[in-house]
DNA sequence: TTGAAAGCGCTACCAC
DNA sequence: GTGGTAGCGCTTTCAA
C-alpha cells in the first residue's frame, strides 16, 4: 500500500536506461540528442510509476529555485488588494516562478527573513507592516534572494520598496472636504488590530492637508460594531464636527447608517469620505464620495521581478505608485 | 558582494569543528551531549555569517517535510473563510506545519496535482473546485501526502472529504421564506467566475426546500454590477416573484438598493435573504435576514491534519461540517 | 547516443 | 564529546 515515492532511478530502471538519460528526456534538454524510442520508453515508464520530480532536490543540485514568496497577509485587506494579488500571481506564473504564500502570521523583523530565507527564495515581496528592517533584508539577500520588494510608506534599506503611502489617500479625502468648506474634520481610526498600518499614514495624510488652513482634525476611534457606532452618533454632535473621513467605505457605511438613525444628515450636517471605492458606496443613500487607490498592476510588478532576478544590479529608483483620485458622490 | 550563501560546512570551518558537530548543536539534537564552549563558538559562528539553514536539503535528508499547501483561492471567497483560513493556518504553525499558499491560479485536476506534488507538501488541504480527482488524489499520495483533504460539497475518492454542503445554505434560505409564506422565489445566480463553485449548490438547496410544496423557484441572473441591477429592477414585476434568495449579503444589499429605487418595498412586495451574515447586512434598512454559515473551526482543521499525518491509515468518517442558520431581521 | 559519477546542503549512524 | 561519512533525488559534465 504505502509504496515508495518513485524517483528518477526508478524510472530509469524500469526504462532500462540510466538516470542521466531520464533526466535529458524528461526536461527536453536539447544539447543531448536521445533516439525516439528511448523517449517513449522513459515518457512511458514516467507515466507508469507516476513519477512526479522532487523540486526541492532539483533546486538544490541548481543552485537557486525560482520562487517568489510573499507573506499571507494577516488580515483581509480588501477585494482591490485581492484582485492585485491575483493578477500579480498571474503574471509571475506566466514568466514561469512559483509564487508562494508563506502562512505563519505575526512574524516580524529578523525572525520572518530567517523563516523565509530558509525556503531559498529568488525573490521576496513583503508588506513594509512586517518591518523586516535592513538586517532582515541583508538576511535574505544573503541566503540568495535576488530581489527583495517592499510596499509600504516608507523605503528599507537594502529592499528595493514600492513606495505605496497611504497619506496620499488621506491627502485627497481631506483636501477635498476642506474645498466644500468643512472646517473641523474628524477622521476615523478603526480599532482592529492589524489595520493601523494603514489607518495611520491615511489619518496623517489627512492632518497634512490641513496644514496651514486653519482647520482642525481630529480623531475619532471607531470599532467595526453596530453599538459602537451608535453611541458615537450620540455624541456626535457634541464633537461638532462637520466633515469626516471614515477611513474606508465599510466604515463609512456603518458610521453613516448610525448618524442617520440619530438623525444626523448626510452631507448637510456632516460631510463624509471613504476610500477604496467599493461597490457598496455606490449603493449607500446618499452616495458615498470615495477616493479610489490605484495599485501598481499585477503586471508590471511581475516584470520588475523578473528583471531585478535577472540581473539585481540594476536598482530601479523608487517611486510613488499609489495613486489616490477622489471620486465625488454625494455625501460630501 | 554577492557573497555565497552560507552553509554548515562555513559555519563549521569558523568555529572549528565538523559539519556533524554544526548541526547536533543548531538542532539541540539531545541524543548527544556538547560541551558549553563548542555549543557558544557554533552558534557565535553561525550568527557571525548570517547563516539560516536550507530547508529543501533538510527535507531532502529528512525524507519527509511538515509543508502543509493549500492552494490560494482564485477568487476572494468573503471576510468569513479569511477568517476561517488565517484561523487555521495558526494552529497549524502552533503544530510546527510550515503552511504554504501555492499560488497558480486556475490550475485543475491532475495539472494541479503533479504542480503541488513536486513540492513533496506531507498534507494538502484543496476546495473541492479544484477537481483534482481521484487520480490527483493518488498522484498527491504517491508523492508523500499523508493527507489530502478536500472542502467542498461531494466526496473525492481516496482524499478525506470535509462536507462543506453549500447547498445547505439554499435550503435553510429556502425554508425560511416558504414558511413566511412565499410562493414564487427567486434565486440570485451571481454572473462572476469562479462563483459557480458556491452559487449553484445555493440555488440547488433552495429548489430542494421548495419540493413538494408547490412552491416555484426561478433562477435570475445578476452580474454585480450597479446598471443590471437596475434593469433586473425595471423587470422585477414582471417576474411575479414574492420572494428572494440573494445568493449572499453582498448581492442583497446590490438587489435591495435597485428595488428600492424601483419603488418596490421589501419585505412588503418582495421577501429578501442573503447570506454570510456580514455587517452590512445589519446596516440595510430593512435589515437584511440573512444565512449564517458556520465553517468548521480552524483549530480542530489543524488537529485533524495532524492527526492524519501522525497516522494516515485512521481514516475518520466524513462529516458535515457547513452549519447554516437562519438570521431573521426584517427582510424577509 | 548513452552511462558513470560528482556534488548541491543536510542529518544520523557509527567510530574514535 | 566529537568527527567521518553515506546518502536523500537530482542535473550535468566528461568519457565511452
Amino acid at each position: 500500500m504505502t509504496r515508495a515515492v518513485p524517483t528518477s532511478a526508478d524510472v530509469a530502471r524500469l526504462a532500462g536506461v540510466s538516470r542521466a538519460t531520464v533526466s535529458y528526456v524528461l526536461n527536453n534538454t536539447n544539447a543531448v540528442r536521445i533516439s525516439e524510442p528511448t523517449r517513449r520508453r522513459v515518457h512511458e515508464a514516467a507515466k507508469e510509476l507516476g513519477y512526479v520530480p522532487h523540486a526541492a532536490a532539483r533546486s538544490l543540485r541548481a543552485g537557486h529555485s525560482r520562487m517568489v514568496l510573499m507573506p499571507t497577509p494577516a488580515v483581509s485587506v480588501g477585494p482591490l488588494y485581492n484582485r492585485f494579488l491575483s493578477e500579480l500571481q498571474w503574471s509571475l506564473s506566466r514568466l514561469d516562478y512559483t509564487v508562494v504564500q508563506y502562512g505563519r502570521v505575526g512574524l516580524t523583523g529578523e525572525e520572518a527573513a530567517r523563516a523565509w530565507a530558509e525556503l531559498r527564495p529568488v525573490a521576496v515581496l513583503a508588506p513594509g507592516a512586517h518591518d523586516l528592517g535592513p538586517q532582515g533584508v541583508a538576511l535574505l539577500k544573503r541566503s540568495g534572494a535576488r530581489a527583495v520588494i517592499t510596499f509600504g510608506p516608507y523605503q528599507v534599506d537594502g529592499a528595493h520598496a514600492l513606495l505605496m503611502d497611504q497619506r496620499s489617500v488621506g491627502r485627497a479625502a481631506g483636501a477635498h472636504l476642506l474645498a466644500r468648506g468643512r472646517r473641523r474634520i474628524g477622521v476615523i481610526i478603526p480599532q482592529e488590530p492589524g489595520l493601523e498600518a494603514f489607518s495611520r499614514p491615511r489619518a496623517d495624510g489627512v492632518r497634512e492637508s490641513a496644514e496651514g488652513t486653519g482647520a482642525q482634525v481630529v480623531e475619532v476611534a471607531l470599532p467595526y460594531d453596530e453599538g459602537a457606532a451608535a453611541r458615537l452618533a450620540a455624541r456626535w454632535r457634541s464633537l461638532g464636527l462637520d466633515g469626516v473621513f471614515a477611513y474606508n467605505d465599510e466604515y463609512a457605511m456603518l458610521l453613516m447608517r448610525a448618524l442617520q438613525d440619530e438623525g444626523i444628515a448626510v452631507p448637510d450636517g456632516t460631510g463624509m469620505v471613504g476610500a477604496d471605492d467599493l461597490m457598496l458606496g455606490r449603493l449607500l443613500r446618499p452616495r458615498l464620495s470615495t477616493v479610489r487607490v490605484e495599485l501598481p498592476s499585477g503586471q508590471e510588478l511581475a516584470e520588475l521581478v523578473d528583471r531585478m532576478v535577472s540581473d539585481p544590479s540594476a536598482e530601479p529608483p523608487a517611486r510613488q505608485l499609489l495613486g489616490a483620485e477622489l471620486v465625488e458622490r454625494e455625501s460630501g
